[in-house]
DNA sequence: GATGAATGAGCGTTCATTCAT
DNA sequence: AATGAATGAACGCTCATTCAT
């Protein structure tokens, strides 16, 4: 999970990937020079030559591969969407329900901590309302959210975990976790030189307060 | 309060502002619409024809009044810091910790509802690493929060709240919070058109959210 | 002879020009500010704001006294031509050959150094082509060479002065005395901080040269 | 010796200038049209429209071979310097000298006739107070003039010329002959259509201005 | 596969000029 | 007599994209 608008299925490029070693290589060399650049200048601040210097290749070539910069964009996104979705999709209904919700929290702040790109990336789509991902969010992610909802609302019912808004719980994780991914800038700052890495001490605050407000 | 970039204290114009009454209408309809459109574009995003559009006004007249696009931009987040960190600053030593920090959340919120514009034109920037912004930051803001992050200190240290990280505590109410306005595309399109406004709803979270977790 | 393209005649203003006292003084101080500014510049290369600044008036009121900014370098184009050929006008046929033109070069290098904007200014012009100057040079001021060519050429035939070609003299004139106002700034830089005022050398070379030169 | 900003030497082009020989044709056509252009409007008058019209390319074809509008004009002015300077550098201290200075002159003239649009960009720059090219004045222009003039005064020392201000005898030869490029449109305009090339007259006029100017 | 060359559309900005007062 | 306000036209320049090889 290092890689540009991580994969986690590779069986998926079978079709529409291309085939060669070389292609595949440059392919990826660009997606990851435009995450680099698109999640720190969004799409309009972001330009084909600033991709095509930090990828190594040359801006013809980089439309040789991808039809145009919006294709980049909707390539990096839509690959961005099922790793975005994973931590919350494994959690298991038939798991400890505190417990589950807890390591749904800890997974997702490990990507702000390991992803921030993609965090920003998607940040920045949302908001500009959702230009080009509009479709993912309204089908595919309110779908699993429906979804995880339902579960959560089960486990309030069986009395295991508070009956706070399942949906809202869940917007607290995310706004929680991704905060130290977006505003990384704004965190570091005000902790200063001293606090270098907020992510232990934000690991543990977050403990606290999910355990305090899931606690029935 | 449904202007641009708010500025709760009209009296500071005295000085600084022009005077004549065609300027101040068409200096306020440039901000407001330079902020409809910086927060929905970013920086780059944005245009001066769309600016010059929504403003009503032709693009070399927005140059008669700002400089530069950036005058605009930087204009804008000026007046923004002040607005911005009121919540915060009204937060006050001498009241009852729990119910200061509970309104401070409230405040906050209602800056997101009220506000959204500025706080997805704060949240670009932050994004972005702060180019125009980080002197501000740096300074106005990381001081205002050290003071604030003492004073909840010394109310932990008496035992009235539980002792949670206080910095990690104001950048949970942001992240909550501002959440609701930045993410406002996503969070009404997994609520659903049932939930039209979730700004209630939120509260009502939010409430009880921070009342376990400040519980001594 | 302080004011900017000085008019030796204030006589031939009586009815093109204005009459109140402010009208005269405002006129005065746009052509004098033009002057600085287009000599300088050129005649694209400066701007109204420029001229506007320098002569202590709001652009528009410029315009209030001038149609438009070529308005104003034609003013100082056709206000210059009459005090540009006095010197060469006043060669006497009647004076005594040698000292006729002798006070010729010398006047002439005295509206060098006290006049240099107006010699780049009419430098300009020339090199551009006289887009705006055509007429006068075509007219007015090859009339007077031709004139002042056959004065030459009389003195000549009666021995005073040697037969060197007339209207090359005359070039040569110009060409030399001018080229202290045109390249001054080249002419300072070449012969360094010590030699700060180069008019006086510059009297006694041309003596020499145009003594020489004529000598019988 | 028609081109662009003479270069007597192509071997000099052999690093840093462009390999292909469509970039070297186009690069030369821009120099060429930019010369035209700056020459006849300046460099503030001349617009890259009009430039890329005259070398037949579209305007962002002009920016991809320069940087900017101001990077054409200090190619120009760079690569003009040194041929600018020749005639004077072959002046040999080891000639003749009256036949060394006479055969500087002549040099001088047929450049101003080769060279007339290279000519008026120089005075154009100069009469700007030299923005662009005021290291190149006071540096390599003045230590070759300062050089040449030590060699003057020696043949003067040697009694070889007349005592003439060594400084101002070569500011006399710049005058008079670039006079002829500079002031072209008027010494046509007096000379009228009979005298269609005024060049050969000024060489037998400067040949007898510098005999007599010269002879010991 | 890859790239040097080229461009149309559009950007932020400047500026001479006009308008309203 | 003067100026704040406004603008059309144009400017230098950028950029995603296309073309030719």
């Amino acid at each position: 999970m290092d890689e540009a608008a991580a994969q986690p299925d590779p069986a998926q490029d079978e079709e529409a990937r291309p085939r060669t070693r070389i292609q595949r290589r440059n392919t990826q060399a660009i997606l990851d020079a435009a995450l680099e650049v698109f999640s720190a200048q969004g799409f309009r601040g972001a330009t084909l030559d600033q991709i095509a210097e930090v990828a190594g290749l040359s801006k013809p070539n980089l439309l040789y591969y991808f039809a145009s910069k919006e294709a980049i964009h909707v390539e990096l996104l839509s690959g961005l969407m099922d790793t975005w979705l994973d931590p919350l999709r494994e959690m298991d209904p038939e798991g400890e329900p505190e417990a589950e919700i807890m390591a749904y929290v800890r997974r997702k702040l490990q990507m702000a901590r390991d992803y921030p790109r993609e965090s920003r990336l998607f940040a920045n789509e949302i908001l500009q309302g959702a230009p080009r991902m509009r479709a993912a969010i309204e089908g595919e992610l309110k779908d699993l959210v429906d979804e995880k909802a339902e579960v959560i609302r089960g486990w309030q019912a069986a009395g295991k975990i508070a009956p706070v808004h399942p949906y809202h719980l869940i917007f607290s994780i995310w706004a929680l976790t991704q905060h130290y991914a977006d505003f990384d800038m704004q965190v570091r700052a005000v902790l200063g030189p001293e606090g270098a890495d907020p992510f232990p001490e934000a690991g543990r605050f977050l403990d606290t307060l999910f355990g305090r407000l899931l606690a029935p």
